[in-house]
DNA sequence: CCGGAGGTTCGAAGGTGCTCGTACCTCGTC
DNA sequence: GACGAGGTACGAGCACCTTCGAACCTCCGG
């Protein structure tokens, strides 16, 4: 577990269950954030950039739930929290999936025509 | 939905939902099915020949589930009920999806000596 | 015909997940 | 200092999931 200053726990990659992180993704919600954290590559987002339809105390519980499947880092600063992918670390562990996932989830937002 | 002899009711590929799918492979159980299924590489199985840790009508249950799911295929014959993996089907719907599963539950099976 | 293996259905218990409103906290701004 | 935006903590409601046992069904083999 990472104590930076900050910087929220979350748990170490080799404490990843699939499970978990299948039924993290299960979640539509849950599944767009993912989504669209990998079209921004890498990148940090303010959690409050998200446009979910939901209450922020269900937000705030999402954003647990991707911390603790070992999706994201989340970061706290000063008013606003901050979100980044586990982008590389996951990969490693679980090679493939997020771009599988991706993929699917992607699939026919962009019409060949 | 099909309604051939003995074979039981599922969802068109059409119809299938990716949160369905990994809220099916997020159960331990389930995805060692398929996990199993696979390597069986698209042979039928009796639904018996499973060694679950569970009570007959859990296993149904879970049967249930995953052809709903729109991952197999069921068959009731006579006295025993039998499943096979939808593969095309759903690598058509869901590419790469049950490979990158299927390798990361693997991973680690088979150590490289 | 009788028994057992394999399955389904039903109901129930216990746990978990998603949702929300309310209360509260912490910054940055005016 | 007061206010609002962004978040967390907590409790509650509701639905669903996993599990089981008991009752029942259908075959196949003796």
């Amino acid at each position: 577990m990472s104590s930076m200053p900050g910087e929220l726990p979350i748990p170490e990659m080799a404490d990843v269950d699939l499970g978990t992180v299948l039924s993290a993704l299960a979640d539509p919600h849950r599944r767009a954030v993912v989504v669209d954290l990998m079209a921004g590559d890498g990148a940090e987002r303010a959690c409050s950039s998200f446009p979910l339809p939901i209450a922020k105390s269900t937000r705030t519980h999402h954003w647990r739930v991707l911390r603790e499947a070992g999706l994201v880092r989340q970061r706290d600063a000063g008013n606003g929290t901050f979100v980044r992918l586990r982008r590389d670390e996951f990969d490693a562990k679980f090679p493939g999936l997020l771009d599988v996932v991706a993929g699917i989830s992607t699939a026919g937002s962009a019409p060949a025509r």
